[in-house]
RNA sequence: GGCGACGUACCCAAGUGGCUAAGGGGGAGGUCUGCAAAACCUUUAUGCAGCGGUUCAAAUCCGCUCGUCGCCUCCA
């Protein structure tokens, strides 16, 4: 398995600290307000990360945190007139609300800021007792100067850093780019007492206790956003390799942005979407589906017509489950060949392997999805020629079963088809109910018995009008919902 | 200004040195069907932003140009 690592720009072999053990960090959100459809990438390519990891055979232990509190959490508890720890409570809660949704496995360790203090302290007062970190007015900042390896992981270097603008000026910074590691508090402000007075934690060090804590000193994967590079994660890499003296993460890696009309996505433009919003009028698996279709370090335009094209590719893959479906029910006792067998035979023979190759080279979704379109349509030409027998069942019900193994990793393609076309009726908000969609089919059923086809027609236009197809088959007519 | 990424068909999107450049959507034509739908078939990039170079061989490596975007400030 290979993995891009942001902190040497490369693919390099996938080799765990410990043999057959991972151990995976990834920043959760800090909650204070819903998540939007950015978080919800970020969430879903690390999900599945985890979940092919887990397929490969590796033991797992997946982090992910939470940020309790922080200034944004403060300020939107004095907007909404509630408690900061209410704020947090509240967001964390449709956070879950939105993640469960969107086949989001809960992580092994969620850890919240706040349950940490101490180990925070305790890491603070070790770098100041190291004397890469200072007291100043009840605060306490990381000196980055201290640090060699600073700016290794975002590829810059402090110079010229230094020699932007847009450095904040701080007195209480003996250098602008030292960060806090511990903020005093203002009166009013939540606090928890410590060595340098009552205070609270700097963003970036909750995540260096809370790895250090649950994964050890070094541990294998660390991921988030590509925003979270620098300052973030550069900044957790000096306080925490500063502290232990030991590296502190083999593989970080990093997700890319979705874009609007080309450009990021984010809470300052104010060009974003929530999860919420878009699930009211997409199913959550064409969401889900649409954010692996692309490779997850690509930047990834958000469209409305982007969420349609992936609701129409898992209908058709839905589509030929429900023909797979149909042809085993029948009965095979008779042998026919279809004149594709061998196309197919050859396809399941390689096509976990194809996937595998495909996931192995960073996480590649994108290709794996297009292999599992391309035995879609090897099967659907099989099953055109219209087999019969032990045989052919054996072929689909193996092509099902790699599908089926194939959409676990991705945690995709998990419903029935009619779990999918229920879920359809519900986002399109279609009027019909099933038996009245059944009554009309009947309806028509007569028409064409006694050839009226004007009215027979008539009846499948009024339902294709209000979103619902109509399929005839040998000697029944199905229904589905029009994507 | 510093650093970096990207530019593949009408649209989305894999592919980063060597078989006919995956897959999906859309368009056109066809098979099937009472008509449809679904499915399948053919077709839609002798070419991968442009120009040079390296190589027996390049979308893939190097250089330049153009264009788009990101980070350098909270941000998934």
């Amino acid at each position: 398995m290979r993995i891009y690592n942001t902190l040497t720009a490369k693919k390099e072999e996938f080799v765990p600290v410990r043999p057959g053990e991972v151990s995976m960090y990834s920043c959760g959100i800090t909650a204070y307000d819903f998540c939007h459809i950015g978080h919800a990438r970020s969430a879903i390519v690390f999900d599945v990360m985890r979940r092919y990891i887990r397929y490969k055979g590796y033991t797992i232990t997946y982090i992910r945190n939470f940020t309790d509190i922080d200034d944004k959490i403060i300020n939107r508890g004095h907007q909404e007139g509630l408690a900061w720890d209410a704020v947090a409570k509240k967001y964390i809660d449709e956070y879950y609300r939105d993640m469960d949704m969107l086949g989001v496995g809960r992580a092994d360790v969620e850890p919240r800021a706040t349950d940490y203090i101490g180990e925070m302290i305790e890491i603070v007062q070790g770098l100041i007792d190291k004397g890469h970190a200072y007291v100043s007015d009840g605060s306490v900042y990381f000196e980055v100067g201290s640090f060699r390896g600073y700016g290794k992981l975002s590829k810059r270097d402090l110079e010229d850093m230094m020699a932007g603008a847009r450095i904040e000026v701080n007195e209480r910074k003996k250098n602008p780019m030292d960060f806090a590691l511990w903020k005093a508090s203002k009166e009013g402000e939540p606090a928890w007492e410590s060595p340098w007075g009552p205070g609270r934690p700097g963003w970036h060090i909750e995540c260096s206790a809370m790895s250090l804590k649950h994964l050890g000193e070094t541990f294998d994967i660390h991921g988030g956003g590509a925003d979270l590079i620098f300052p973030h994660h550069e900044n957790e890499i000096a306080q925490s390799e500063a502290f232990t003296g030991k590296p502190f993460v083999k593989y970080w890696v990093h997700n890319g942005f979705i874009t609007v009309d080309k450009e990021k996505m984010s809470k300052s433009l104010g060009n974003f979407f929530t999860i919420r919003e878009i699930l009211h009028k997409f199913d959550a698996e064409a969401v889900r589906f649409f954010l692996l279709s692309t490779h997850y370090r690509s930047p990834i335009e958000f469209s409305d017509e982007q969420l349609k094209e992936a609701e129409v590719s898992i209908d058709r893959y839905y589509t030929t489950v429900l023909r797979a479906r149909d042809f085993l029910a029948l009965d095979q006792s008779v042998e026919k060949k279809s004149v594709d067998e061998q196309a197919l035979s050859d396809i399941l023979d390689s096509f976990i392997v194809r996937f595998r190759e495909a996931m192995d080279d960073d996480f590649n979704t994108a290709l794996a999805i297009g292999g599992i379109f391309e035995l879609i349509r090897i099967l659907n030409k099989y099953l055109d020629g219209k087999p019969l027998g032990v045989r052919s069942a054996e072929l689909v019900t193996r092509a099902e079963a790699l599908l089926r193994e194939a959409g676990d990793v991705l945690n995709i393609f998990a419903r029935t088809p009619e779990e999918w076309y229920k879920a359809l009726m519900a986002v399109k908000k279609i009027s019909l109910t099933e038996p009245d969609i059944l009554s009309r089919i009947e309806a028509r059923r007569q028409a064409r018995e006694n050839k009226e086809w004007a009215a027979a027609d008539g009846i499948r236009k009024d339902l294709d009008a209000l979103g619902i197809v109509l399929e005839d088959k040998k000697d029944s007519t199905t229904w589905k919902v029009k994507v």
